[in-house]
RNA sequence: GGGCCCGUAGUUCAACGGAUAGAAUGCGGGAUUGCGGAUCCUGUGAUCUGGGUUCAAUUCCCAGCGGGCUCACCA
């Protein structure tokens, strides 16, 4: 049974609209039951407190009291304003405050205990919540290299460092020397560098010269698409979207499946039992149809799958007929898959199917013979690979394979692209499979010897439904279009009652939508199986790309009502003292290194993850914090804050490829 | 059976080997007619088991248990 290439298509029961459990919208009513606030103990720290006296701690090695200690001692020294404004060269890429902060700190660290700075850098990090402070050096691993205790360590270094620049402070808190930063004096120059690089904040150029291939969605024709091809289309176009970003030259290729021993099935099918007035009306509908019936007879009568490889091999060979049935229904599917991608907001830089990989696998195979890499195996021809399963790379009647496809198609894009990497985004279940044949493409020279890392598989786990696996013959699937449908829908409704005015309602309904399905997807680890649920999907609220999106929309409400003519363009940081401004301006810092990251691990939803936390972050602030009403120089600054905020949230969005509406 | 992946609150997910494991959702309380309540505040609640490495393990290693995927002429 074909499967796809970019995941498995099967589901269980579908869910037919009316039917589907679907999580009401949350009418809120308020009591209007005036209360004074008291102010409360942050959860954390009640959650702390709460722990402490009620489990025994693991270690002893907490040494409370000295740290109080060196908290009283602690010496304030004259914060020094600093204020970068960053180069307004054009061609210049963002700055990293964040970075410059870090190597601020690791070089005065690293001259107090007489290191180089390349080895203290790696070992800041980010303080727990509840630690006054903002980045801190554990000091273990210098213990192994001063051979002295981490605790001296940390006390010695912090008598020897002398603040200066954004640095306002160092203390040492047991085995850990922690930093201060002086975060207006960041603000100062990280908001107006934000909103100057605009749409380019966070971007770089790491990956300049560089060419990084994507190859990603690969649905299969004459099948429709359904949730499983989800994840591959969705994470790839996240994916092309950062290396972009990061300066990489991307060829985004939707490597369809449009050859292969399927085609016989479908070509035997529509022979038989086929409707070609269906076929126009309603081209997916009737091929699945006929895909399902090829299989049903299929249990009955075994020699059905014999005839269909037949029809594929004289499709292989050039059979007129076939070819031009395999035209159409590839043209009419193509066509189909167009339509969900233009919802979806996905475009590729390439569209090379199997099939055109067709001649190249033939050459492929001659070229395995000459170089005798290949064996016999039950007259089909192998390579053998160590450790591994051979791989077959031509069929007993001589017909090619997937795989022979595959070879062809990396030696195609090293010839033609010399990409520094490939990725492919396909799912887990073909990860023994795609080792096979990046160590086959190594043996037969079409990537350098040990060049086999930069063949990446980017895999994700599978998706299932409540009810089980999906399976599109068992017709046991949801699709695609479907589920877009459904969320945009409700979306729809949701703007109806809650801002009924909004004009283009349609048009936001749809990347609200689509903003719901993709932020689901593409904020968790996508390593991981997942459960398909509608109730997830549907939700537009708390951890969701609606809430992004609506914090978003909610900025730029109050941009719009600030009749700002322009950014400012210098920034007194000062008035921003809040803590909730201050947290706003540390995540703003953090996002290039977000990207970087979610680029390096080809993991997107750090990205997901981290607007979410800066969205949030915002959200606490404008509930408290007014920014319109305030006092003039805090209204600028705050002004400017927010418009950083939006900036970034419409930014990591966009990387997440999810609109970022003005209103909603 | 061999190989690979996963195992965290009731549920769905986070957590560059570090200091008190974060959220969301659910359920229970709340938000002075201030910038849109798709929001905010607040209570509740978790690292599968057993060993090992490490100053330090949710994270790395081994074994077990549970789940998924995969083991050649499908893709």
């Amino acid at each position: 049974m074909p499967k796809k290439r970019s995941g498995k298509t099967s589901k269980k029961k579908s869910h037919t609209k009316a039917s589907k459990p679907r999580k009401p919208l949350r009418k809120k009513l308020h009591s209007k039951i005036s209360k004074v606030r008291v102010s409360k103990p942050r959860k954390a720290l009640r959650k702390k407190m709460h722990r402490k006296l009620s489990r025994p701690r693991k270690h002893v090695v907490s040494k409370k009291p000295e740290k109080r200690k060196k908290v009283e001692g602690r010496k304030k020294l004259p914060k020094q304003l600093q204020s970068r404004v960053p180069p307004s060269i054009e061609k210049q890429p963002p700055a990293d405050f964040l970075k410059e902060i870090k190597s601020g700190i690791a070089e005065s660290a690293a001259s107090a205990a007489g290191l180089p700075a390349e080895e203290i850098l790696p070992l800041l990090e980010k303080p727990p919540e509840g630690i006054d402070a903002d980045f801190a050096l554990p000091c273990f691993a210098l213990a192994r290299i001063l051979k002295k205790d981490p605790r001296l360590i940390a006390l010695d270094l912090y008598k020897k460092i002398t603040p200066s620049g954004v640095i306002m402070e160092a203390n040492n808190t047991g085995p850990y020397l922690n930093f201060s930063v002086d975060w207006n004096s960041v603000a100062s120059g990280l908001i107006p560098s934000i909103l100057q690089s605009g749409s380019k904040y966070g971007s770089s150029k790491t990956g300049e010269g560089k060419t990084v291939v994507v190859d990603f969605s690969a649905p299969n024709i004459a099948k429709p698409m359904s949730v499983g091809h989800m994840r591959s289309t969705i994470i790839g176009d996240s994916l092309c979207r950062i290396h972009r970003f990061l300066g990489y030259k991307v060829i985004g290729d939707n490597h369809l499946g449009d050859w292969g021993t399927q085609f016989g099935k479908i070509i035997v099918a529509y022979r038989k039992w086929g409707h070609p007035e269906r076929l126009d009306k309603n081209p997916i509908e009737e091929l699945l149809r006929i895909y399902v019936k090829f299989h049903e007879e299929a249990e009955i009568d075994k020699t059905l799958e014999d005839e269909a490889r037949a029809a594929f091999k004289r499709l292989e060979d050039g059979d007129k007929e076939s070819l031009s049935l395999w035209k159409k229904f590839t043209d009419l599917s193509l066509a189909e898959f167009g339509k969900v991608y233009k919802s979806l907001g996905v475009k590729f830089d390439a569209v090379l199917g199997e099939s055109f990989y067709l001649a190249m696998a033939k050459e492929v195979i001659d070229e395995a013979i000459k170089k005798k890499v290949t064996k016999w195996s039950q007259h089909a021809l192998i390579i053998e690979l160590e450790n591994q399963v051979p791989l077959i790379i031509r069929k007993s009647d001589e017909g090619t394979l997937y795989s022979t496809r595959d070879l062809a198609t990396i030696k195609y894009r090293m010839k033609n692209s010399s990409p520094e990497k490939i990725l492919y985004v396909i799912g887990s279940e073909q990860k023994s499979y795609l080792q096979q044949v990046f160590s086959a493409a190594e043996k037969l020279g079409y990537i350098k010897p040990g060049q086999k890392k930069n063949l990446v598989h980017v895999y994700f786990g599978m998706i299932s439904l409540p009810e089980g696996k999906m399976s599109t013959r068992k017709g046991r699937v949801i699709f695609l279009d479907h589920v877009i449908k459904e969320v945009t829908d409700l979306a729809e409704k949701t703007i109806i009652i809650k801002n009924p005015e909004l004009k283009n309602r349609k048009r936001i309904a749809q990347e609200v939508g689509i903003g719901a399905i993709k932020y689901a997807d593409l904020s968790r680890d996508r390593i991981k199986d997942v459960k398909f649920d509608w109730d997830e999907i549907l939700s537009f609220e708390g951890d969701t790309g609606p809430y992004i999106q609506y914090t978003h929309a909610r900025a730029c409400s109050i941009l719009r009502k600030a009749k700002l003519k322009r950014p400012p363009a210098k920034l007194n940081a000062s008035f921003l003292k809040d803590a909730k401004e201050k947290a706003i301006v540390r995540k703003l810092a953090e996002f290039p290194e977000t990207v970087s990251r979610a680029a390096e691990d080809c993991k997107p939803h750090y990205i997901a993850n981290y607007v979410f936390s800066l969205a949030t972050a915002f959200n606490e602030f404008y509930q408290s914090i007014p920014v319109l009403k305030a006092k003039k120089c805090s209204r600028e600054a705050r002004l400017a804050l927010v418009s950083a905020v939006k900036t970034t949230l419409k930014n990591g969005l966009f990387l997440l490829g999810i609109e970022a509406p003005e209103e909603m």
